[in-house]
DNA sequence: CAATGAGTTGAAGAATTCTTCAACTGTAGG
DNA sequence: CCTACAGTTGAAGAATTCTTCAACTCATTG
């Protein structure tokens, strides 16, 4: 009985749904960090990125392995560079037709008065 | 004011976070659809969809348009097929980390019989 | 060993999102 | 005009997810 493929997909994304899990699988992108480092350049507090984190380590889509006292993370693989890539290109279309959308209802505001 | 761009980001993938509505994008890639036919192929309900059908065209990604008394679905633009493709790529190795995962468990579950 | 620093965890309340149902807006036909 | 059909909408309760805080683990240092 497995999981619906389409399931897993909506989880998939759903996981990917949060703006610092997005930040941190960016950062990521650049090689494997410790905590220390995200939380500097994330500027939030320990205990939510650790929250965030969990989310992630329990997709299986960063890996965390201790070092000493700092935990560093890292992509656990998976070509995440080119999805974000993918995103990009469509969100920059569909923020285009949001201005687009504004500027027409500037218009429109303009000539009714 | 801008919208912070990893906040857009986040927002888009989570409005794909949801099993009808990336069946909904899935069935679209092969052209554009009366809402009659993606009823028939998701078997839900008609405002279960439609209620999905909203969340769609309020980000944008689809577009609807009347004709007669049937409405069409179609995508907006954008290469959503490549997105779905470098998701796929990375859910399927997550799903085979996730499958060795169990083997192991059950492998210790053997030896500890 | 006590104390401190680095991260994590669990839990509770707040905020979002889902699901479902009844009511509604066209549109076509009798 | 009345009815039926195709879809949509609004709203309420249920279910999830977020945020935050206190308590905790583990390694390091004095």
């Amino acid at each position: 009985m497995p999981v619906p493929l389409y399931q897993a997909k909506a989880e998939f994304f759903r996981m990917l749904g949060h703006p610092v899990r997005i930040r941190v699988l960016e950062l990521l992108q650049d090689g494997p960090k410790p905590v220390r480092d995200l939380l500097a350049e994330l500027e939030i507090e320990p205990s939510s990125l650790s929250q965030q984190l969990a989310v992630l380590r329990r997709s299986g889509i960063v890996t965390a392995t201790r070092d000493g006292s700092t935990v560093v993370y890292a992509l656990a693989g998976g070509d995440v560079a080119d999805l974000m890539r993918a995103a990009r290109r469509i969100l920059t279309e569909l923020l285009a037709g949001q201005n687009e959308l504004l500027a027409e209802l500037r218009q429109a505001e303009q000539s009714s008065r």
